[in-house]
DNA sequence: CGGAATCCAAGATGATACTG
DNA sequence: CAGTATCATCTTGGATTCCG
C-alpha cells in the first residue's frame, strides 16, 4: 500500500470499513440489486413486470431495492399521474455502467454453471 | 423468451429461482465473498492475513466465507502440517475468472464514487 | 396498480471463549 | 495460527393488510 489514507478514501476504498463505496457495492449486489440491474439492461420495466421478471421477489423487497438503486442514482423512477398508477423504471447513465458490469459476472456464472457445478465440493456453505 | 425451460436450466439462468447459478451468485456476491475474492486476485493470503486487509470482517463470517467459496471451486485452500498451523488460500483458475469480474465492478465504483455521492439522494435503504 | 405499514420467521453477523 | 462452538443480536425476507 503506497498510497495515504486520506487519498484511498478520496477515491473510495472497498477494504475500508467505514467507505461509503462499501454501501454501494453491497446495494449494487444484493440479492435482488444484482438481478434488477440486469433486468433493466434490456428495457424500461413496470413494478409488475419486474416482478414476474424476477421470480420469487416479494414486492416488499422488490420496492426496498429499487428505492436503494434509485437513492444511488442508478436507477430512475418515473411515475405517471394516472389511476391506476402506472410506474417506469429505468437505468440512469450510472446505472447502466454499473449493470453492465454485474452483468458480465452473472453472465460468466450462467455460462460457466456446468463446470462450476462439476467442480463443487459436497461441503455446504 | 425464446428458449424452453430445459434449456435455459442447462445453461444456468440467474432469473429462475430454482437455478444453481443464483446461489452462486449470492456466494460471489455476499458482503464477503466480494472482498475476498479481490484480495486474493493481487496474491495468496493466510487466514489472519485476510482478516487484516479485510478490515471489518469477524473470524467466523471469514471462514464461512471461504470455505462457500471453496466449496465452489473458486478458491484453493492449502494446510500446511506444522505448528503452528499454517494455512494458504488462493484462486483456482474459475476463481481467477469470477474475480477479475467482481474486480471491475468494484474498481468502477471505487473510481466513481465522487460522482455517485453526488448524484445520491438523500433517501435511505 | 403500486406501493406503505405491520408483524413475524429465518438467516446473517458478531463477540467471546475454547482447542488442536 | 487457524480455526470451531456457542450464544446474543441485528438484518433480511416474506405474508398479510390497507390505501390512493
Amino acid at each position: 500500500m503506497s498510497s495515504k489514507l486520506s487519498e484511498r478514501l478520496r477515491r473510495g476504498d472497498v477494504f475500508e470499513p467505514d467507505c461509503p463505496s462499501r454501501t454501494i457495492l453491497r446495494n449494487v449486489t444484493s440479492r435482488w440489486g444484482v438481478l434488477v440491474l440486469v433486468a433493466l439492461r434490456t428495457q424500461t420495466h413496470r413494478f409488475s413486470e419486474l416482478r414476474r421478471k424476477i421470480a420469487g421477489v416479494s414486492e416488499k423487497m422488490l420496492a426496498q431495492t429499487l428505492q436503494a438503486l434509485e437513492a444511488d442514482g442508478f436507477v430512475r423512477r418515473e411515475a405517471l399521474p394516472v389511476i391506476p398508477p402506472h410506474v417506469e423504471y429505468s437505468l440512469t447513465p450510472a446505472g447502466h455502467e454499473v449493470s453492465r458490469r454485474v452483468e458480465e459476472l452473472a453472465d460468466w456464472i450462467e455460462q460457466s454453471l456446468p463446470s462450476i457445478l462439476q467442480a463443487r465440493k459436497a461441503v455446504r456453505s
